[in-house]
DNA sequence: GGATAGCGTTGCCGTTGTCAACATTCGAGC
DNA sequence: GCTCGAATGTTGACAACGGCAACGCTATCC
């Protein structure tokens, strides 16, 4: 629309998106498209192709940039993970000093990330998972976000409001319990208000336990 | 092996895979064949013309029985709680009048069947999730293995060796946490020996809870 | 300024999901 | 027992897909 009279002059990337037969970062968006393709239709739904379309390019673009489907879903998985890292760190920034506030609110991030993207977040877990040989930059990079989990958990052992014990087995279980949450919600069987409460429930439980006396076995 | 000599003669059904036109319960064999199938191969390149093809019919029979490919993946997923189901009551029969202990292996027993079953297991969680209105029964039967949960836990409650609350809450609690540990040892961060160590630890954690101070907030 | 490698395109292949038209068989009612 | 309709299974077709090969454009580096 707005033709302004400023000529765009200065050749370099300023042109972007003209016709120029080089895209400059298909890599970044095709993944973006795929993202956002993702998350309009399910993801069984999506095709190789139609990303390529979306982003303007053949049909064969993008085997430029990725071995195969495969490939490009776990890059936005991997691309998901670094987004579900933010959403927890800016939790942990967010309460400086407050270890198991930190603790709390990481997870909160954690279910809200997932509820807020429930196709990204089926591709990040839904697809190749098993072999961390086959995508180790994946691998690595959903590491990074459980080590912020970690991280505020022995934050929260030296403060004294975590038992002491191995923080990456803690981690593992509080992983397993908002991951469980977040997979049991998208299956449809809560309402967003029960959500909520299934989330401060399961804070508690966790933290406090279940069990009426304190007497294992 | 054991080939009596008893002839099959009664014409009926125990001819079964004779060349008749009509299949007898295609149905069944098709949900069976996938189910197979997929264990083989992985999830993802599962298709409806390979079941067809391992069961012995044309392409396009399965629409007989089934809507579309996700119809019958919601059949396979159904096929799959109900195995899970069973694999649950059997441990609650395995320990009558031990309240906790029963829920304790059922517990156990969720994990175990889910991760001998790593691609069916995908297929119930991983599929056509949000809608109960589109397979009802699936919903349905999931339900019905939830239910096995929430028993034993009322049980427990019973017996005073889980606390007074809603055991709808305490069962989403109970199975969000074994559901999200089967999906993290799927995910291959774990070796089977971490495995067990972590379904043990995590049994504790949800019982005893993590905090260091019983006082909330 | 020409070679070269990176990036994108076109064209093709086999496979898949799905539909429509046709064939076979079973079972109910005469 | 025969006929006829409803189930059930088959064949053939179509568009879309993932993937490969062969080719074209263009930036860069000597």
């Amino acid at each position: 629309m707005a033709r302004s009279h400023a000529s765009n002059s200065h050749a370099g990337k300023s042109r972007a998106r003209k016709e120029s037969y080089h895209h400059g970062d298909l890599r970044q968006a095709l993944i973006q498209g795929a993202i956002a393709l993702i998350s309009e239709k399910d993801v069984g739904s999506v095709s190789l192709r139609e990303v390529a379309r979306r982003v303007g390019v053949s049909h064969a673009a993008p085997y430029r940039h990725f071995a195969d489907k495969e490939a490009m879903l776990a890059a936005v998985a991997e691309e998901g993970f670094r987004g579900l890292q933010d959403a927890m760190q800016a939790q942990v920034d967010a309460h400086p000093n407050q270890p198991l506030q930190q603790f709390n609110a990481t997870g909160q991030a954690y279910i809200d990330w997932g509820l807020e993207h429930p196709a990204h977040y089926q591709v990040m877990f839904g697809g190749t998972q098993g072999n961390p040989e086959t995508y180790p930059t994946l691998y690595k990079t959903a590491g990074q976000a459980f080590q912020v989990l970690v991280d505020a958990i022995v934050r929260s052992q030296v403060a004294g409001q975590i038992q002491p014990g191995d923080p990456k087995q803690m981690a593992n279980v509080a992983w397993a319990m908002v991951h469980g949450m977040v997979m049991l919600i998208l299956a449809g069987q809560l309402s967003p208000r029960q959500s909520a409460e299934l989330s401060e429930f399961g804070r508690r439980s966790l933290l406090y336990g279940l069990a009426q006396q304190p007497s294992p076995e």
